[in-house]
DNA sequence: GATTTGATTGACCGAAGCGGTTAACGGAGG
DNA sequence: CCTCCGTTAACCGCTTCGGTCAATCAAATC
């Protein structure tokens, strides 16, 4: 690719990765049109092609980015250091919605791609991916304390119903085209504050040692 | 559209339906040619052609065969009549289930077409959804008994939270194009059980009257 | 003011794909 | 042998595709 392209404005890259999230999150990628993703970025289409030397040249592009940014958001927000599930829960999704609100459709395209079929591109996008899921780190819910929550209840599968209720939240949004993400965030803050009253051991209930009680 | 359509063996017309389903849940309207759906269905574009006028025809068709299906199931299933809201989430799911053995991609298709944007069906589409909901009768929380689940909890919140889980978990298989509806049905169980030992009142704990505790 | 330079584009190309039609095929029934 | 009818290959005119290129234009340089 020329890399011209990195010397843009930085708002003018923004709308061409938008654009190209946008096209290729609606459709698979043999029936996304390059014409499209100029339209929507402000651009003509020759201008684009000689940023990116070919349609798939900007698909993997897209790709790489989107996993670079991701996982350099997510790690900024500092969800994986978190001790406290609720809290690391909460940094995992201010990182989602602060990468929604600049790149509206890259969540939809990640998904996309990552399932994409088409030969043409379908083995760089699975190649690519396994390089990112070897340096990334699994998910650690063996550091939580049992104790802070009620008693006999399966963690294994709170934890997995709270990754679903709010996947599940979100897609509402995202299946209608709604990228509200403040709307988002106060779904999710009540949702969370409606884990926290029904999941957390209540102080005074039958646990082997509260010291706290005041 | 042609009526000898109705003639063809079940399942022949059963594989038509489902090729069209699945072209048009993956790609928006304009874009999926109806030579793929013919190839899907394992017939000729022009057979295809000779049953529906037009393309145009062969979408709707799909759409209110798609609405008028659905709503049969789920009146059958029993889910609206039910009084425990638990039994009712699962004869809804059991209903979800059965289509989507029979009709893998139609979920994805209704989702599709309800948001479809395209101006040869929108308004189509748009009016006769009008017509399914004005005669669908709306949810019916009110109706269930505050005093069998734990104290204080918002049900509300509750209900939302369960749709948003159950809508999450299929959506973990449907994103990947997975159509096992076994694998479902077993992990909407856990969660339903799961559920049932989170939300549901222990019998003898401080409610106003415990009438029961043998 | 003339000239160079580099970003940007309208117009174009051959190929492919589109929705839809038609003439012909082929097998079953008379 | 002919007739019917479900079925299709081949075709039509048109649009759209990925990609190219010569021309445009404004700013920098002389």
């Amino acid at each position: 690719m020329n890399p011209k392209f990195f010397l843009l404005p930085e708002e003018k890259q923004r709308r061409i990765l938008n654009a190209g999230y946008r096209v290729f999150s609606q459709s698979p990628y043999r029936k996304s049109p390059v014409s499209e993703i100029a339209e929507y970025a402000g651009i003509s289409k020759a201008l684009l092609f000689h940023y990116f030397k070919n349609k798939k040249e900007l698909y993997l592009y897209l790709w790489d980015t989107c996993a670079k940014t991701t996982v350099r958001e997510m790690e900024q927000s500092g969800a994986y250091e978190q001790k406290d599930l609720f809290g690391s829960m909460d940094s995992g999704m201010q990182a989602k919605l602060r990468l929604m609100r600049q790149y509206p459709d890259m969540g939809s395209f990640a998904v996309r791609a990552f399932y994409e079929k088409d030969p043409e591109v379908s083995l760089d996008i699975q190649s690519s991916m396994n390089q990112y899921l070897a340096v990334h780190a699994r998910r650690k819910l063996q550091e939580i304390n049992p104790d802070d929550f009620i008693p006999g209840i399966d963690l294994e599968m709170m934890y997995q119903e709270m990754y679903w209720a709010s996947e599940g939240c979100l897609w509402e949004y995202i299946k209608r085209g709604d990228y509200d993400a403040d709307g988002m965030e106060k779904d999710f803050r009540k949702l969370v504050d409606f884990w926290k009253k029904v999941y957390l051991r209540k102080p005074g209930e039958d646990g082997s040692h509260d010291k706290e009680n005041v």
